[in-house]
DNA sequence: GACTCTCTAAACAATT
DNA sequence: GAATTGTTTAGAGAGT
């Protein structure tokens, strides 16, 4: 179909060129990264500095309680005595996942199938935490990390409510035991009052109460409403059982560096008991993805400070609580959590991510935002939509640099479209070439999610590189290999949202922090640049100065100033021309860019970042170029 | 509602 | 002949 053909070798996709994500931006070393990641600016601390010394505080805390609680349990006489002044005190059960664990565990007082009594000491905290093998395995050095892990999760946990009395943190969870939580279904239940010495084990939620961040998070899990009632032990049995496991799918065990094959829930949960139980090995690795958590967590709220710093210096709104402040990761989102609790009747796992339900990482990923992109996927199986994302999130090298392992082991669909893919591939290479088998490779390397369902996703890229005018297609001495013409990419149709007033503002309102009027200017000086780059008007100064000048660390961007060199006219891969006969231009209409057009966005462009300090977003959008790109 | 963009699926031909 | 590569068409879903 030629029409189709012609519009969509045009197209651009902004994610690609002009996409500006509140992370990405902050992180791909485009400038903004002095930004005062430490967020110490004007010799406060600031909330996440605070944040992170009080978790190193909370691990020293948990460092030294592990010491009082070895030497406790080498004598047992001494152990009570030592918890002062708060005492931990544990019931044991025999729940088929996760044991249950409470601590202050005198070596004496673990018995399995033995649920003792809990005493209603109000002096006392009582913990239950679920853990993962039977208890006559566990050793003294389990129980310590157990006990490492409680006591990690009951400083955190206060410290975090601190810092929510202080409003120096919002309400969303993000304390990394969460995501650990989460992750693995693992029911730990802390519901620690505000007053440290006593803590209740046995709460009801008010779905409209505010929620500290741990009950957000098993609010998330099971059910806006949900109330916990003395039948935790025998509810997460129930869950374990229920068919489905956050470390089990496509019939393999998500385990990391597991990977076992187990036809069935069954199989696999006698995998887990035998292979992953309680022992060292298995506490050494999750304390692994606790830290892998932890760190995100802290590069997440690192991030977010400094979206906020730059939100402030743009004079936007940073200070409406908008689903952009939340970290949107595998703990997060009330929203989300609601959703999906409201989809999975209370008591129920949510599944797991499988080829069956892709979780991209718009939804789960680390650091791609999208409250559109919450929706699944039409056929169930495939992808959702990523126009969205494409366009106004996270652009593709810094989105892959940031979470280059999370995609090469999560089973998660990277949020760009083909093309943009396929060019990043192709423009990583050393040659700026590949065949196509090296793109494949490439797609697989990087993504776990390719490395399933390879016909589909296969034919989806011979399709884009034959479709696309900007793959071109070279015959070597080796073979065919595809290049990519970035003048083409380039050119392809920016969006015409872009340019749109309403929308803009809409995305301003509904997305938060008014961030995507970086992305709206970024997008309109993309646009501009290149259309200018085509008619060599701008120079390489003026082209990274306007880089800069957006913090963008694009890669897109980058790309687009690298073809202006100093003849005026190059381009990071060789254009077609330059391969003579060999190559296989794509003929299709070409569009006519509007001069005119890009004239006036480059001098809005250069008029909005000239613009006052003082204008407000209402300025700001009234500004918006309105008659130049409707 | 029309149009656009993207993805998926499929058929087919050429090449290896 | 099978597998791979490349091209083209068609349809669906979501966004504009």
């Amino acid at each position: 179909m030629m029409v189709e053909s012609a519009s969509e070798t045009i197209r651009t996709t902004p994610s690609n060129q002009n996409g500006v994500s509140s992370l990405s931006s902050q992180s791909d070393g485009g400038g903004g990264r002095e930004g005062g990641s430490n967020g110490d600016t004007n010799g406060e601390i600031s909330p996440v500095d605070l944040l992170h010394l009080q978790q190193q505080q909370a691990l020293q805390a948990a460092r030294q309680f592990l010491l009082q609680q070895a030497s406790g349990l080498n004598s047992p006489s001494s152990n009570e005595v030592k918890q002062n002044p708060v005492q931990v005190r544990s019931s044991v059960s025999t729940c088929v996942s996760p044991v249950n664990l409470n601590t202050k565990v005198s070596s004496g007082s673990v018995r399995e199938g033995v649920r003792h009594q809990r005493r209603d000491d109000p002096a006392q905290r009582e913990v239950t935490v679920c853990l993962l093998s039977p208890q006559q395995q566990m050793g003294n050095k389990q129980l310590a990390f157990q006990q490492q892990l409680i006591q990690m999760q009951q400083l955190q946990q206060q410290h975090i409510l601190n810092l929510q009395r202080q409003g120096l943190v919002s309400l969303q969870p993000t304390n990394p035991m969460q995501s650990l939580q989460q992750g693995t279904h693992t029911h730990t239940r802390i519901h620690s009052h505000t007053h440290h010495t006593h803590t209740h084990t046995h709460k009801a939620w008010s779905p409209c109460s505010p929620l500290t961040p741990m009950q957000s998070l098993q609010q998330g899990t099971h059910t806006p409403a949900y109330t916990h009632t003395h039948n935790t032990h025998t509810h997460t049995s129930h869950e374990e059982h229920a068919g489905s496991h956050p470390l089990y799918g496509h019939g393999e065990c998500k385990w990391p560096g597991c990977e076992a094959l187990c036809e069935d829930m069954g199989q696999f949960i006698k995998h887990l008991n035998n292979e992953h139980a309680l022992d060292d090995r298995s506490t050494a690795q999750c304390r692994v993805q606790m830290q892998v958590v932890q760190q995100l967590e802290i590069q997440l709220a690192k991030e977010s400070e400094r979206l906020q710093a730059m939100m402030t210096h743009l004079h936007m709104r940073p200070s409406e609580p908008k689903p952009f402040n939340q970290p949107l990761n595998l703990a997060s989102s009330g929203s989300l959590l609601k959703r999906e609790s409201e989809a999975y009747p209370e008591g129920l796992p949510h599944p797991p991510t499988s080829a069956a339900a892709p979780i991209t990482p718009l939804r789960q990923g680390p650091s791609v935002i999208s409250s559109s992109s919450l929706h699944s996927h039409p056929h169930g199986v495939g992808p959702i939509r990523r126009r969205n994302a494409d366009k106004f999130c996270t652009p593709i090298a810094s989105e892959l640099a940031q979470n280059c392992e999370f995609y090469k082991n999560a089973d998660v669909r990277p949020p760009f479209t083909y093309a943009s893919l396929i060019r990043h591939a192709i423009l990583e290479a050393p040659d700026r070439q590949l065949t196509l088998n090296e793109i494949y490779n490439w797609f697989t390397r990087m993504f776990a999610y390719f490395r399933r369902n390879t016909a589909t996703w296969k034919n989806a890229v011979r399709h884009n590189l034959s479709l696309h005018k900007c793959f071109v297609r070279v015959e070597n001495v080796k073979g065919a290999v595809w290049t990519v013409d970035e003048v083409e990419y380039q050119k392809r149709r920016p969006p015409k949202m872009t340019g749109s007033p309403t929308l803009v503002k809409n995305m301003i309102s509904g997305l938060g922090f008014g961030s995507l009027n970086a992305s709206y200017q970024a997008a309109l000086a993309e646009s501009s640049l290149t259309l200018l780059n085509s008619q060599g008007l701008v120079n390489p100064s003026s082209a990274a100065s306007l880089n800069m000048l957006h913090g963008m660390g694009h890669d897109d961007v980058s790309s687009t100033v690298e073809q202006v060199n100093s003849n005026g006219s190059c381009s990071p891969t060789l254009s077609p021309q330059q391969y003579g006969h060999q190559v296989h231009v794509k003929e299709e209409p070409t569009e006519v860019q509007d001069d005119s057009r890009s004239v006036s966005l480059m001098a809005t462009v250069t008029q909005n970042m000239a613009m006052p300090s003082d204008r407000d977003d209402h300025d700001l959008d009234d500004d918006l170029p309105t008659e130049e790109l409707e």
